[in-house]
DNA sequence: TTTTTGTTTTAGGTTTCCCTAAACCCTCGT
DNA sequence: ACGAGGGTTTAGGGAAACCTAAAACAAAAA
C-alpha cells in the first residue's frame, strides 16, 4: 500500500526538477506511483485539506511550506535508503526500494544508517558482490 | 498498518516457544501486535480462509504447512533485519523495528543484508555500545 | 450445580485507499 | 469560433483493517 509519504516525496522530487512554482499534475503523480488518475487527484485533494499541499483544480499540486518541510525530511531518509541500497547492497532498483521503505523506517534507523554510510565510505564487501553475481552474473566476474 | 506478515510471524515466534501443537489464542496475538481482540480474531479467521492457518473457535490458531513455509521465510528476513538493527545500527528496539519492516523488504535486500552482516564483524558504529554477549542458543539454522 | 469471571466472538460502524465509468473542462487544430 | 481529444474530476462502489459495545462461551470458583 502507498501512503502520504510517497505522494509528498513524489511531489518534492518533481519540484526539484521543474521548480517550486510549477504545479504537478495528477497524471504525473498517478504515473509515478502506479495509481489511477482519480486516485491521485483525490489523494492530492486530501493532502490539500491537511494543509500539506495546495491543489488547484485542472492545474495541479504544489507543496505548502509545511508540506515541503515534511517532504524534505522524507527525502533525506529516501536518499539515505537509496544510497545504502545502491552502495552497500548493490541493488539495481534502489530508488524503488527506498520509496517502498521510506514510510516505515524510524528516524533513529535513518539517522544511524546515514552514519554507517559516512563511516563505510565506498567499500562494498566481497560477500555482497558474491551474492549479487549469484542472482545476476556480471560479464567480468567468473561465475564460480 | 499491520498486514498478514506480522500475524504469521507472531504465530511462528509463539510456536517456537510453545511448540507447534499449541494453538495460539487471539488474545495473545492481539496483545503482541497491539490490536483489539476482535481484530486479531477476524484476521486469524481470514488467514484460515486463505489456508495459512488453522483456526479453531475458542481454541486458537496453528500454522498450516503452507503458512509455516511462508512464516519461515518471513522469520529469516525478520532475523536479518533485527540483527542488522542491533549489531550495525545499535538500535534498542531492533525487534519492533524489524517487525515493522519485514513486510516491505524485498528478498534481494534481505539476502544482501545477510551477506553484509556476515562480513561485517568488526566495523560497528559507536552507536553500538550495548553489550551483545548474552545470547540465547538459537536452534535455527540460518539457511537462505 | 450454579455463579462468576475473563476471554472470545458477533454485530455494527468507521476510515482509508483504491478502482471503473461517466461527466467535465481546457486547449489545440481546423 | 468550435469541435475533438486528452487529461481531470465526480460519482458510485468495494475491499481491507480496525474499533467499541454487546452477546456467547468455557472454565474455574463457590
Amino acid at each position: 500500500m502507498i501512503g502520504a509519504p510517497q505522494y509528498l516525496l513524489t511531489l518534492y522530487i518533481a519540484e526539484r526538477e521543474d521548480g517550486e512554482e510549477t504545479p504537478i499534475s495528477p497524471g504525473y503523480v498517478a504515473d509515478a506511483l502506479d495509481r489511477s488518475p482519480p486516485a491521485a487527484t483525490e489523494r492530492l485533494q486530501n493532502l490539500d485539506a491537511k494543509g500539506l499541499v495546495r491543489y488547484e483544480p485542472y492545474e495541479g499540486a504544489t507543496l505548502t511550506d509545511e508540506g515541503r518541510d515534511a517532504a524534505e525530511e522524507l527525502y533525506d531518509t529516501y536518499r539515505i535508503l537509496s544510497r545504502f541500497c545502491r552502495d552497500v547492497l548493490g541493488v539495481d532498483d534502489h530508488e524503488d526500494e527506498a520509496m517502498q521503505l521510506v514510510g516505515n523506517v524510524s528516524p533513529t534507523v535513518a539517522e544511524r544508517l546515514a552514519a554507517t554510510l559516512l563511516r563505510g565510505g565506498d567499500n562494498r564487501g566481497e560477500a555482497t558482490e558474491a551474492a549479487e553475481s549469484a542472482s545476476q552474473p556480471s560479464p567480468d566476474s567468473p561465475a564460480s
